[in-house]
DNA sequence: AATGAATGAGCCTTCATTCAT
DNA sequence: GATGAATGAAGGCTCATTCAT
């Protein structure tokens, strides 16, 4: 029997993970209380309804995702090239790692990729934004001054669509490679290839301003 | 009332959008039939059941994907950085263009990020595959003879990701950017700068060889 | 393609089998016109409704019944007993024998042991009270004048609910006796047994008459 | 309203009765649930299914059967005529008695004449076979030593076939016979008369031994 | 505080029937 | 005269939710 200090925070978890493998609509509450161990009537006893217990997952979800792997802060000095490195090791950290809960970062995608109506926006900026900002912070640093608003978004993007790319074609990559190479795509060599992409992207699109000085 | 000269075309049609729109669980045959101006024994009558129905709407947004925009072939000569260009725009196309009915490229969208259990995994593969493959040729006439595959498998993920993101991120990235700077992320805008950014990493990884000849 | 001089003939026959097969509720009209290669509207067109259909077919089968394995009638002067035995194997043919059509008994014994509502009680009269009297004018014959018309009733239900045994209990004897038991089971011999049984039991309870006149 | 201590076990005896009258097909569970007071997924919620729930029933009707009619036992040294009759009231009044409920037996004498595909052959077995096996044993002291095991057979078929006679052809004999002799065919009537009936043909059959002697 | 029994709305599907042709 | 398409009522079943305990 697992050991039930909390029994609130138990169903949590095991609705979390379920609601992360199947989505809110296939997953029904009896099969997230039997899995827990708890009765059927706990999910409404506990939050009052499923739709409520979902948004407390995907809260839950959040904060975890933002304690166990946060995003870098650096101090004065580093150059950006070296914290470009290190925002994209954070975020594949997020995405690939595996020696943590998944259904954290898994229900987090899937609310992003397909907002429950009703759901959540304001979390998702409040999640998104900053990392999104961050990045922005280093590009500003790498580009040259006065480089427009909507070109870092650009950037932005490309780096960013990047990374999400082995989140969100995980499955079709399974298929198009090898299982060998497909087993390969660690974070390190992903962590490699993007920065390298992306710093040579950078420097041919901005040809001036190659070193990164600190904000 | 809507012209029916093919009413199982037509169920067709109004499946696929609500499909594409809820996914298949939160759709009901009911909520199609009543959209289609029809009955609720036309799904089972047309299509056997809603299964059945919904891998037929998965089909044919395929096969409407494919012929509506189809991917680009060159003769002999092209040089390779026009044919990224072009291959580029027409992943775009596919995934922006709005003067097309939109559920073909939602719902093949949503089928690649979460395949239904028992679904068209031989159809993915077939239809992401070309694609892939395509842009392989491409990268290999941009890179030094002998660049590993995996490499070439990398760039790749890098641009098609990019791509991609567009897609995946489009809820978010209303969010993120100003409702002005989100209209201005255009097909035309989007190649332009995704085609820069990849050749201009591509050139910084591979510095040797950056006259793309004809295959 | 059966040939189909008469498609409402074609169509009746297909259906008593289906019917006397799997009783009234478990045959679908669909399952019956795609037996008999006809249109689903084609029981509605010739019949009215599923009702009138099934009806129809018992029948029919009443009378193919009576014409392919008629009662026995007899000349003046034919002993009793002689006549008896012609009887018990008359309606034991009826029931056992397989070189016509089985559907047409198979219903009517259907028809017989649960009637439908609404449905044919007047046909059942008219089908089972001219047998049974037959068998007790035989009886008549063979017992003492006076003998109270109850006994007659009540013997003629003994030899009647032995030869039916046959038929109600034919699933229940191929899981009491051996397969090879089971196919034993001929005419001939049920004719021998019935028959002896019978007239033992008989003389058995009415001592005095034992001899059979002509009526 | 119905006293409701065990509503599993009403809603068994309210199916039961249902399917006794109607047969599976015909008997809709909303019908059931509606005569039991209760909800239409009671259904399910208790038994599963409709088809277990049926399956229920005809388990419970076996074992009510037997328990409130069991089939007679004898000490060492009864005669076996007498435990003949006893064998054949026994079995009369398990058809025929109405101070029980009657859908028990109505259900299984459906179930054997018609069992449903992936029915209960296994329960037929075990609950008709003992009944038939005492009998058998009633009759191997009726008749000579050697008798052939196939008359034996034959026997006990003409007497079982007798007995039920009287539950099959319920629905003729009210038409066969006036509304006052059909009140007349009780237990204690039909039993005098089988019984008589059934020992004059054995002993006619059989001349020699006529004494029945303990097991 | 927490449960197990029980509910009713809603789902997909089947079916006899109808209607335009 | 006969069909094939289409219908709507009804069926069994699932599910989140409720309620007495």
């Amino acid at each position: 029997m697992i050991l039930m200090d909390d029994p609130k925070q138990h169903l949590l978890n095991v609705a979390g993970q379920k609601f992360a493998e199947k989505g809110f609509d296939a997953t029904n509450v009896r099969e997230i209380t039997e899995a827990a161990g708890m009765n059927v009537a706990s999910v409404n006893y506990h939050f009052g309804s499923k739709e409520e217990l979902y948004l407390e997952t995907v809260r839950h979800a959040a904060r975890m995702c933002e304690q166990i792997t946060p995003m870098p802060t650096w101090e004065e000095g580093v150059p950006a090239e070296q914290r470009l490195r290190e925002y994209i090791r954070s975020f594949l950290t997020r995405l690939l790692r595996e020696d943590v809960p998944t259904w954290h970062r898994k229900l987090i995608m899937r609310e992003v990729a397909e907002p429950r109506p009703g759901g959540c926006e304001v979390f998702v900026h409040s999640f998104v934004k900053p990392s999104f900002e961050l990045l922005q912070g280093i590009l500003r640093d790498l580009t040259p001054p006065g480089t427009p608003l909507e070109t870092l978004h650009l950037i932005g993007s490309s780096i960013v669509g990047q990374v999400l790319h082995y989140h969100h074609a995980r499955n079709v990559l399974k298929l198009l490679f090898s299982a060998e190479e497909f087993q390969r795509l660690q974070i390190d060599r992903l962590t490699d290839h993007i920065w390298r992409f992306s710093l040579g992207a950078i420097r041919s699109l901005c040809p001036r301003k190659s070193k990164g000085e600190g904000r």
